[in-house]
DNA sequence: TGTTATGCATAAGAAAATTATGTATATATT
DNA sequence: AATATATACATAATTTTCTTATGCATAACA
């Protein structure tokens, strides 16, 4: 994956708002989805993305429900309230966050 | 600052950006022209500036030239011809990333 | 039967910030 | 005259958040 370092720290973002739309997904079919919706640009590494599932579930932002399907483990999450609350501010914080570098990087875009 | 991890790794594209359009500009003074652009919202740290420049410069990107105005130091640096070639892949990668965020956060705005 | 896909996880290391601190001069305030 | 704020640079310790590498296990495909 390319310019990966600009996607730092908004992968928790990203999880956040797949799920909520999605209501709930599990770990790989987050990966897959994200290569899906970026045709393959955005690749989400499982070192990145597991600890960043497990710190959002420790911080009381998503639940998880284990399942074996097809005899194989999948994890689902899904937001909490606390969860669902978090989401509209990062998400907003992320809105913030590229207009202002829109307005550095692209000042004719920028109105 | 808030949303403080978000820009991470977009900071040496902001300040290549800039040298760019205002042809060379000293440390302190980058700071105070991002604070400008975006109404004070994003603050750029002393400790995350200098080592940016200093490596930039040690990459050979930025050339640098020592001047005393009111008895102060000031560092002007401004981009080499590598710096000012390697500027246009990194804002394009940047304009790349901001539209896949896009995609996922805002697929209404993605067209 | 070996490779690819699915599905989880963690450890070591690197990158890039924050926070705290230090030095020094100039200007504004009280 | 004393003090605070602004200007201007710098670095060290720490933290956050990735990448890379590795490991385990099952299913599907060739």
């Amino acid at each position: 994956m390319k310019n990966s370092q600009l996607y730092k720290g908004s992968l928790n973002t990203i999880i956040m708002k797949l799920l909520e739309e999605q209501g709930r997904m599990y770990g790989y079919e987050i990966t897959q989805k994200v290569k899906e919706i970026t045709k393959g640009e955005l690749n989400i590494t499982e070192g990145a993305l597991y600890p960043a599932l497990h710190k959002l579930e420790a911080d009381g932002l998503l639940d998880v429900e284990v399942e074996k399907v097809d005899n194989r483990l999948r994890k689902y999450y899904k937001l909490t309230e606390k969860g669902t609350t978090e989401n509209v501010n990062r998400l907003a914080e992320l809105e913030e966050f590229i207009k202002n570098i829109q307005t550095i990087v692209n000042p004719k875009l920028s109105y």
